[in-house]
DNA sequence: CGCTTTTCGTTCCAAT
DNA sequence: ATTGGAACGA
């Protein structure tokens, strides 16, 4: 009996987890739900998406049963001093509250699905959804009748609703509207024109509603589009009460403490989502155009965060429903969440959100990642790569920024996600750690992406002068990574590299050339050298690079950051190729010597030790900084 | 007919 | 401190 219950509530998480992040969405209300899940779970069953999704989930179950196992722990506890902590914290945190101002928050009306319907009227009354076979962007409200929404492929969506019309993305087109909306919301900023909303409102004598109808009306006559409206004290509140009255409406929220109060209490958590501001760059991009007034800017904004499918499971075994039940459950919380999850909650349950108008300053990172029918020759992941390497460079470029760090992300086509980042200053290291990897990793892969953060400041004077030294060092005089990593003081990353440090030594011969990268290799003998060329060869757009590279071009620029980008994500991608097809498809990879490449018992240990030296090779190439 | 489940930036957390 | 993984929304 039990058994059953536990299977039942897997099956049920299951389904809500295959429904997708977005079902509480405007339009979806009426939905028979249970229908539409059970659609989902039957197309998608078997896939390879769905054998992931178990996976996590399963993984999100342990979580919460081990949560829980401290539940019951705990409730037999006298919780009487931690309760007198967070009511201590409640009080100090509602002192924060600031009702000063309103806060307005504008959302587009199934944004991409609007200017389509505008362009091409007779899909208005058709269900239609934006975006291809395999993914939505969006959907009308006509198609979300049928459980069609956006984040849904296509082709599950054409099984829910057989007459579903898709329309291709044209974000050219959305962009042009969004500056269309942008250049309305300026009429109100007070960089633009002299009056706060505020001030707007108190001087016009019109309510802060008939106002941002007044905005809304403008948008409709200016785009011929639809916009919803949520008003109150702060962002969060906004965003929550944007959705109240969508499509096409508003709701204010009074400022004042109790009416905020009462209007969380009975709101269900998967609701709350926090509406924080972004880089201006994402806005352009972004889905919809949203509009934050305040005292003194008007901000396109970008939503994230908040609680999503995970974290409303979380909650729900914890009995927490609704913003309200926090409160009853603060005991619990308060001991089995982190610090910042249960303060979060705890604003949540206040109403209390940030105020701040100013956009959240700097990005902090960016990334290019690409999704492809799945790839398995080198060749073509090596394109890939290089395609995403320059357009993450171009991005850099574009934004003036330069980089420290870079991550790459891959995808394998059982949807299972790795990633790893490297700092480019040292990136010199073994890879005992990937290589706990390397033996569940396939050969295809379906993504990949690169991601560039810790930006230096273009001020960084020092670094640029040290970055200006090595660029400068031909290539003959650069030395091996190994007898680089010698001169470290005793360190981990000597530790680490003592790999590289073993093999050097064992290894004969001379140092050679390498024809294609132009790179010494130091104590090699002739078949471990024809297999660096062998690898070169597969990667020959990098002797123009590291040619151009090793001649005049300014260090530190964003093409040469690109480039080492590009270099470096080579370095691993070569670094995460499967033991088993790397050593039968090139088994005397290795650049740098091992014991017994050719006749080793042992095929993962010539392909760790060969990759190691790879990733030696890549990195020594790439100036790595002494010490 | 059978195959098709994105993209991006931030933040948090746990492990080390 | 650094890193890998995952959540989040649309």
């Amino acid at each position: 009996m039990e058994s059953s219950k536990t299977t039942e509530d897997h099956t049920r998480s299951l389904l809500t987890r295959l429904a997708g992040p977005s079902t509480n969405k405007a339009g979806l209300q009426s939905v028979d739900k249970e229908k539409v899940n059970k659609i989902i779970y039957e197309v998608s069953k078997g896939s390879a998406f769905f054998e992931n999704e178990v996976k996590r989930d399963a993984a999100v179950t342990e979580k919460i049963n081990s949560m829980l196992s401290n539940y019951e722990k705990i409730k037999t506890q006298d919780l009487t001093a931690d309760l007198v902590i967070v009511d201590t914290q409640l009080i100090e945190l509602d002192q924060t509250r600031d009702l000063s101002q309103h806060i307005c928050h504008i959302d587009m009306d199934a944004f991409y699905a609007s200017v389509e319907e505008r362009d091409r009227p007779e899909l208005k009354s058709k269900p239609m959804a934006v975006g291809s076979l395999g993914m939505l962007t969006t959907a009308n409200y006509e198609a979300r009748k049928y459980g069609v929404r956006s984040a849904m492929p296509g082709y599950i969506a054409m099984r829910l609703c057989p007459q579903l019309i898709i329309v291709p993305n044209d974000f050219a087109k959305y962009t042009e509207v969004s500056g269309q909306i942008r250049r309305i919301f300026e009429k109100y900023d007070p960089d633009f024109s002299p009056m706060s909303l505020d001030e707007y409102v108190s001087t016009s004598e019109l309510t802060v509603e008939a106002v941002i109808e007044q905005i809304r009306d403008e948008i409709f006559r200016e785009t011929g589009l639809t916009a919803s409206a949520g008003i109150a004290a702060n962002k969060m509140l906004a965003k929550i009460c944007s959705d109240i009255n969508k499509p096409n409406g508003q709701y204010l929220l009074p400022n004042d403490r109790y009416a905020i109060m009462e209007f969380i209490a009975k709101l269900p958590v998967r609701k709350v989502s926090v509406f924080a501001l972004k880089h201006e760059t994402v806005c352009k991009s972004s889905v919809a155009s949203r509009l934050l007034t305040g005292q003194i800017y008007i901000v396109l904004g970008y939503d994230i965060s908040g609680i999503g499918r995970v974290t409303e499971r979380i909650l729900e075994a914890l009995e927490v429903k609704t913003c309200g039940d926090i409160y009853t459950q603060r005991g619990i919380l308060y001991k089995l969440l982190s610090p910042i999850n249960f303060g979060f909650l705890l604003r949540v349950y206040l109403g209390i959100g940030s105020t701040k108008i100013e956009s959240d300053g700097a990005r902090k990172s960016i990334s290019v990642e690409r999704t492809f029918s799945t790839l398995s020759k080198e060749e073509d992941l090596y394109n890939k790569l290089k395609e995403i390497a320059m357009k993450l460079a171009d991005d850099l470029k574009e934004e003036n920024l330069k980089c420290k760090t870079i991550t790459i992300k891959l995808k394998m086509p059982s949807f299972q996600t790795v990633t790893r980042s490297k700092t480019i200053c040292r990136y010199i290291q073994t890879g005992h750690d990937i290589f706990k990897y390397d033996a569940e990793l396939p050969v295809s892969l379906r993504l990949m992406g690169l991601r560039a953060s810790s930006f230096i400041s273009s001020d960084d004077t020092q670094n640029m002068g040290l970055k200006r030294f090595f660029s400068s060092i031909p290539p003959s005089e650069m030395t091996s990574p190994s007898k680089k990593a010698k001169t470290y003081p005793a360190s981990q990353e000597n530790e680490l590299d003592r790999d590289g440090v073993d093999l050097i030594k064992i290894t004969t011969n001379d140092d050679y050339a390498c024809p294609v990268c132009t790179h010494v290799l130091k104590n090699i003998d002739n078949t471990q050298f024809n297999a660096h060329i062998d690898i070169c060869l597969n990667t020959v757009e990098l002797k123009t690079i590291l040619t151009t590279q090793r001649s005049a071009i300014m260090p530190f620029s964003s093409t040469v950051i690109g480039h080492e980008i590009q270099h470096l994500s080579h370095a691993y991608l070569i670094f995460l190729r499967p033991s088993t097809t790397f050593s039968s498809s090139r088994k005397s990879c290795s650049v740098s010597g091992t014991n017994e490449p050719q006749h080793s018992p042992s095929p993962k240990l010539t392909t760790a030790t060969g990759s190691s030296s790879l990733l030696n090779y890549f990195g020594n190439s790439s100036r790595q900084n002494p010490g």
